[in-house]
RNA sequence: GGCGGGUUGGCGGAGAGGUUACGCAGCGGAUUGCAAAUCCGUGUAGACCGGUUCGAUUCCGGUACCCGCCUCCA
């Protein structure tokens, strides 16, 4: 059986992967708030654990693989917005108004990553359907005495876990020099995080031992990992970015709920992503979704295939020319597997590759030597394990039409035109056949012959159906 | 201020203490009416300064610069 081996944050090494049971291989990955469409960043903590999961399933089998991702539904966000809608006018009650933000949401969520070729995980919790476990997590912490109630707030206190911040490499007395700590007045400590905290009448709350509230953030994911994968399981993943303070507390809550487990044995986290070498953000006005990308047109394998040709642990640039040499590389392969059949198995240097800590970059890198060799039923057997799918690529005179004209308006008069430039070639009258294919070229369109004398077709990104009409 | 990541050829991007990464672009050739595509061949590197070593881009130390997290935005 293959060996899988991952960086674990947790020790800062990459270690072999050995599950706790490998009938039942357990991951949780950290899902969106969702409050609104998920943006390029979000995508990709997504598809790297993809590639673990597929991975996990490739090598224990699909049916010995728990995948759970949740959504976390309880937020100021989701709450400002159904509170804007009912300002603008709105007659249905806040509550009706943040289901329907949330559900909305989660359809994108799941329409854009469907996109992105990314297996949905088999299970998505809400938060919101874990209330009364996070209650119950909270009322044992307190008993224990790692959570006290002050002000209508149940706090973790920080100082009674002794192992606080060894994820992240900090320590609380460091933490607290930096001086940017929120300071609470019915906080014993400044490190103390929010378990629970007061609702007001006109947002959204749940009754508890402390009065109408809501859970904070972190004990979300405690109380959805322990009830759906156990109080010990194998990979926790998300991005860099939750390793401090997010997992940190989900660390703190978990292993003082049930310090006879062990929580989640290897962690793993992926690095940012910038967009022309900076952050993303809507302040620099570099920000976009997932859907806007799709939306321009640009297929969900070719942002797939540019997320994994950097490894995870890098910072992934994204840039336009990034996304055209995917896109070229992507159609290349898809002329070459047409009418391939994908090889049972995958081929054993890709999987090597991405039991290596997930190289996918060395996994695509195997890819090109397979396509150069011509294996191509291993090249396709080695696309399916990264989950990316092929382009459609039609070649040829005829099939072309299909994809090329926008309507059938335009059939008659490219059919009419190749033709001409057929005839042409056949009088060897080469100024009439260029000038054809100069206005092809006009349109977005390039031709080019083949040595059996047969016409084909590509379309190009600059296409306009409307100057089809110079062919006349 | 604290913690972490990075700096490789024109561009992107890997691995390995000594042997071609790879892709794109470039150059030369085959092929082509001319092209495109394809095929063959080929040049260019390891931020800077020291150290270890027979030998370092690869290990160690330092310097510079870039980026992220620590703060609602991933």
């Amino acid at each position: 059986m293959t060996t899988i081996r991952l960086r674990n944050s947790k020790t800062r090494k990459v270690e072999e992967f050995h599950p706790i049971d490998p009938e039942n291989v357990r991951m949780y990955v950290c899902g969106p708030t969702v409050y609104d469409r998920a943006h390029l960043g979000n995508a990709r903590p997504v598809l790297v654990f993809d590639v673990l999961y597929r991975l996990l399933r490739h090598v224990y089998g699909a049916e010995h693989v728990t995948y759970v991702r949740n959504f976390t539904d309880v937020d100021d966000k989701i709450n400002a917005e159904a509170q804007r809608r009912k300002a603008a006018g709105d007659p249905r009650s806040l509550e009706a108004l943040i289901a329907e933000r949330t559900e909305e949401t989660i359809a994108w969520y799941h329409a854009d990553m469907d996109a992105l070729g990314a297996l949905r995980p088999g299970q998505e919790p809400r938060a919101t359907a874990f209330i009364g476990q996070m209650i119950a997590m909270i009322e044992g912490l307190i008993a224990k005495g790692h959570a006290y109630e002050k002000e209508g707030h149940v706090l973790f206190r920080v100082r009674s876990y002794q192992d606080y911040g060894a994820l992240s490499g900090r320590s609380v007395d460091d933490m607290i020099a930096g001086a940017r700590v929120e300071v609470a007045p019915f906080k014993e400590d400044p490190m103390d995080f929010v378990l629970w905290k007061p609702s007001s009448d006109d947002l959204p709350g749940w009754d508890s031992p402390w009065g109408l509230g809501r859970p904070g953030w972190h004990i979300e994911c405690s109380a959805m990992s322990h009830e759906l994968l156990g109080a010990s399981f194998d990979i926790h993943g998300g991005g860099i970015d939750l390793q401090f303070p997010h997992h940190e507390n989900e660390i703190a809550q978990s292993a003082c709920a049930h310090p006879e487990a062990g929580f989640a044995n290897y962690w793993v986290h992926n690095e940012m992503l910038q967009v022309e070498g900076k952050k993303m953000s809507k302040s620099l006005g570099n920000f976009f979704t997932v859907r806007d990308l799709l939306d321009q047109g640009v297929p969900g394998e070719v942002i797939r295939f540019v997320m994994l040709s950097t490894h995870y642990r890098k910072p992934m640039d994204w840039t336009e020319k990034k996304r055209n040499e995917a896109q070229d590389e992507l159609e290349k392969w898809a002329l070459l597997t047409t009418d391939v059949v994908a090889a049972v198995s995958p081929p054993d240097e890709v999987v090597a590759a991405l039991a290596d800590d997930l190289k996918t970059s060395e996994a695509i890198t195997q890819l090109r030597k397979l396509a150069k060799q011509g294996r191509m039923a291993e090249l396709l057997s080695g696309i399916k394990l990264l989950g990316l799918s092929l382009p459609e690529v039609d070649e040829g005179t005829r099939d072309a039409f299909d994809w090329l004209v926008e309507g059938e308006m335009h059939r008659p008069l490219i059919e009419d035109a190749v033709r001409r430039l057929v005839e042409a070639r056949n009088r060897k009258n080469y100024a009439e056949a260029d000038r054809i294919r100069g206005a092809f070229t006009l349109a977005g369109v390039t031709l080019s012959f083949d040595k059996d004398g047969s016409v084909t077709f590509k379309r190009e990104q600059n296409f306009d159906p409307a100057k089809l009409e110079a062919l006349k």
